[in-house]
DNA sequence: TCGCTACGGTGAAAAGCGTTAACTGCTATG
DNA sequence: CATAGCAGTTAACGCTTTTCACCGTAGCGA
């Protein structure tokens, strides 16, 4: 009762309200992160939120970049827990850790990798690019560490189509990595592969045939590994 | 003016009101195919369209279902001008087509095979669902006639994870095909990397390193062929 | 201590959404 | 000729984003 002051005083933070946009996602859904909603569960109403965001899109934004960068930081915890020269492990548990939390977020995940969302041009906003090309660099990170303590066979320039051979080189200029460009074709195939078969049975387009596509995507890491020169080796449990 | 007779007397159809729907996801997304929308494109309002659906979802189920017997009879189409007895033909024309097809109609396409539209059990709904079987049996066909007439090596049923073969027995039986499961397996693997990577070109989960995935596509293509016991060969023109 | 500004909220309102209900013509049928 | 039913209407409810005017408080300078 006597807190009505206090609480006038305690204004709402940028992290509450992106808290609270979350758990209704994960609980109800993208459609149910409205703002009416989240002011509703903050005790607020939804006029209020644009003194934080600029529109609906901005604090989808803001949440974009915030589970890009969760994303990010869970992938590169799993990297510490492998021991440093232990290369095929580094690419398995990365690739296995990205799968695992795609599954524990599906719907954080759909908005991150799913159907676009509308008006939010991922590019065009500094933030969240921004967020996307750290989280892009876990990856290009371990491959390069790849090959720079075991190089693999690759194609050679003149062996790639010369489309892609500059598409290719353009990427590699971008992220500043010295690379073949075999290597970085090597490279955006694995991740094709892996964000094609996760995005496949997060977003339930593998239901047709598998209740569990687990083994699949196991068979996907043995098929990979010795494409980067690595051995397979079946997870632990 | 005299027309005002006539004009009461012509009832919409159902075929027209999903023409405007399509023609609004079309021209300005998924989120501009409103009821209010398709009506006032239509010269009515709203609730008249309760007549043919009991809701909206109803009309975007309906919207799904057509859009996956368009993509059907396309991929059929396409097979129609390969010579019967070109396999590999076959193979290759309709991984084309299906890309080249989400590629001129990327906002059907992820109508389709991008995010689950929330309360569209795509399984639940009978009509949806014989859709996407249908859609399912053009690959599941090609894939029987491949086998059939010219059988590749593939895993014995000892060599398939127990869990993943009890699976793939289950899809074998529900598509009443006689094939090994090793071969269902194969046809699962490329089922995923064909849907796998076109889902990413088409909503726009690559643009962070090719701006033309094309050349990207026939290399997977080239690199699927043989696993079919297939030989690749460029698309003409 | 007074006065002012800026902040963080409120309520009302506009415009648009899905959906329901009651109603209105018109057609076709018994 | 009456009547049933079809295909549309308008009105309304509650939801959405967004803008606007307003209000109380905090903190600061004079």
């Amino acid at each position: 009762m006597a807190e009505t002051r206090r609480d006038r005083l305690r204004a709402a933070t940028v992290e509450e309200i992106i808290r609270t946009a979350r758990r209704l996602l994960v609980e109800q859904g993208q459609d149910a992160v409205t703002l009416r909603a989240i002011a509703r569960e903050m005790g607020m109403t939804a006029p209020a939120l644009y003194r934080y965001f600029d529109s609906h899109q901005e604090l989808l934004t803001r949440l974009v970049g915030d589970l890009f960068n969760e994303l990010t930081d869970v992938l590169g915890e799993a990297l510490c827990t492998v021991s440093p020269d232990d290369l095929a492990g580094k690419f398995l548990v990365v690739a296995r850790e990205f799968r695992r939390w795609a599954l524990a977020h599906e719907r954080e995940y759909a908005l991150l990798f799913g159907n676009p969302v509308p008006g939010l041009d991922i590019d065009r906003d500094d933030f969240v690019a921004e967020c996307g090309r750290r989280f892009g660099r876990v990856f290009m990170t371990l491959f390069l560490e790849l090959w720079s303590k075991s190089p693999f066979p690759v194609r050679s320039d003149e062996e790639i189509d010369p489309s892609l051979r500059r598409q290719l080189a353009r990427y590699r200029d971008a992220m500043s990595v010295s690379l073949p460009l075999g290597a970085i074709l090597v490279f955006i195939q694995c991740w094709v592969r892996l964000q094609g078969s996760v995005s496949l049975e997060v977003l339930g387009h593998l239901g047709f045939a598998l209740d569990d596509p687990a083994p699949l995507f196991e068979l996907m890491l043995a098929d990979l590994a010795p494409q980067l020169g690595l051995r397979y080796s079946p997870p632990e449990r």
